[in-house]
DNA sequence: GTCTATAGATTGATAGAC
DNA sequence: GTCTATCAATCTATAGAC
C-alpha cells in the first residue's frame, strides 16, 4: 500500500507540473503565482510547497520535465521521416504547428525559460544543456552523420538549423502571413544542400 | 520660458524610459516595478504615473522608443559596410555584440516585448510592425535589391537572414562558445547567395 | 509636474491542524 | 502529504501638498 501513496504523490506533482506548464505560458514567469499554479491543479499552495519546497524548485522540476518533453517527441518525429524534405518540414511543423499535450503552451514556455536561464545564473547550464542536447540529437539524426571525420561542423550546421526554425517561429507567431511554411523549409534545404556541397568537395 | 518647461518634462521623460529599459531587460517587465524605475531614474513613482499614466503606459512608449532605436543603428551600420561579407558581420554583430548605447539591454528587452506582445493583442501588431519593418528595410539594403521584380522573395531572404541570427544569438547567449562569429557569417552568406543563384537562374 | 503618503490588493512563504 | 489560516513584504494606483 506504500506504492499507493508514491503514486499519488506521483499525480499531484504531475498535475501541479500540468498547471505551472500552461500558466507560465499564458501568464509568464511571475504572473503564474503559486497559489494560481494550485488552484490550477485544483490543489492548494500547501500542496504545491510540499512537492517543490520553493517556487524555484517547481520552475527547475518544470525545466526538466520540458526538457524531456519536447526534445525525445521531436527526435522521434524526425527519424520518423523518410524523405529529407520531411525531416526538415516536420522539424518546421514541431515548433510552428506543435502536436504535442500541452502544444502552444511549450513553446512560449521555451522563451520564458530561456529569458529566466538569462537572469538566473543557476539555472543558465541547465538551459544550455537542453539545447547542447537539440543540437546533438539533430546532428545525429541529419543525412551525413555516418562520416564522422569532423563532428563539429555537423553540430554547427544543427546550429544554424536550430535558428532558423526558432527565429521564423518567433516571426510568424506576431505575423502568421509574414512566414510561410515553404520559405521555411526552402531555408532549412538551402543550408542542409550547402553543407553537403562543402563536404563533398573535403 | 514655455520652452524651458517642455524641455524639462522632456529629460524626465527620457530618464524615465532609460532606467525602464535597463531595469526590464535586468528584471522583466513583472519585476519591474514603477517605484524602481522611477528611482532608478532619480524620481519618484508621481512623476512616472503624470508622464505616463499607467505602467502599460510605459511599457507602450517604451516599444516605441525601442523600434526607432535599433532598426534606425542597425540599417545605417549595415548601408555603411563596402563588402557583402562586411554587410553581414554588422548584420550579426549588432545582435551578437551591440555597440549602441544601452548595449545588452536592447537584445533582452526584445524578447520581453515579444513575449509581452504574444499575450497582449494590443501590442501585437507594435512589435509585429517592427519586424516587419526590420525585414523591409534588410530587403532593400540587400544585394539584388535593385531588380525590384519579386519584392516578396526579398523580403522572404530578409525574414531568413534576421530569423538566423536571432536564433544564433539565443543559442549563443546561453552558451557563447556554441556559436563562433565564422559560423553565423557562413551562416547568413549561404543564405543569401543561394537567393543570388535562384535570381540569376530566372 | 513632481513629491509624499497611503489605500487596497496580491505576492511568496510559514505554522499548525488533520 | 495536503489543507487552512495568516504574516510580512511588495505591488499598482490615487489623493492632496507644494
Amino acid at each position: 500500500m506504500a506504492r499507493t501513496q508514491e503514486q499519488r504523490r506521483a499525480e499531484t506533482r504531475q498535475q501541479l507540473l500540468e498547471a505551472a506548464r500552461d500558466m507560465v505560458a499564458e501568464r509568464g514567469i511571475a504572473g503564474a503565482s503559486v497559489d494560481a499554479v494550485a488552484e490550477a491543479a485544483n490543489l492548494t499552495s500547501g500542496a504545491l510547497y510540499g512537492q517543490f519546497g520553493r517556487k524555484e524548485g517547481l520552475l527547475v522540476a518544470l525545466l526538466d520535465a520540458w526538457k524531456d518533453a519536447t526534445a525525445s517527441v521531436i527526435a522521434a518525429d524526425f527519424e520518423a521521416s523518410s524523405s529529407r524534405d520531411d525531416q526538415l518540414a516536420s522539424l518546421w511543423r514541431n515548433l510552428a504547428d506543435p502536436p504535442a499535450d500541452g502544444g502552444d503552451a511549450w513553446v512560449l514556455l521555451e522563451h520564458e525559460l530561456w529569458l529566466y536561464a538569462c537572469r538566473h545564473p543557476g539555472a543558465r547550464s541547465t538551459v544550455a544543456a537542453r539545447y547542447e542536447d537539440a543540437r546533438r540529437s539533430l546532428a545525429d539524426a541529419l543525412p551525413g552523420a555516418a562520416v564522422a571525420d569532423d563532428p563539429a561542423s555537423e553540430e554547427g550546421l544543427a546550429s544554424l538549423l536550430i535558428a532558423l526554425v526558432i527565429g521564423l517561429e518567433m516571426q510568424r507567431r506576431l505575423d502568421p502571413d509574414a512566414i510561410s511554411d515553404e520559405l521555411a523549409v526552402a531555408g532549412l534545404r538551402t543550408l542542409v544542400d550547402a553543407f553537403a556541397r562543402t563536404r563533398e568537395r573535403a
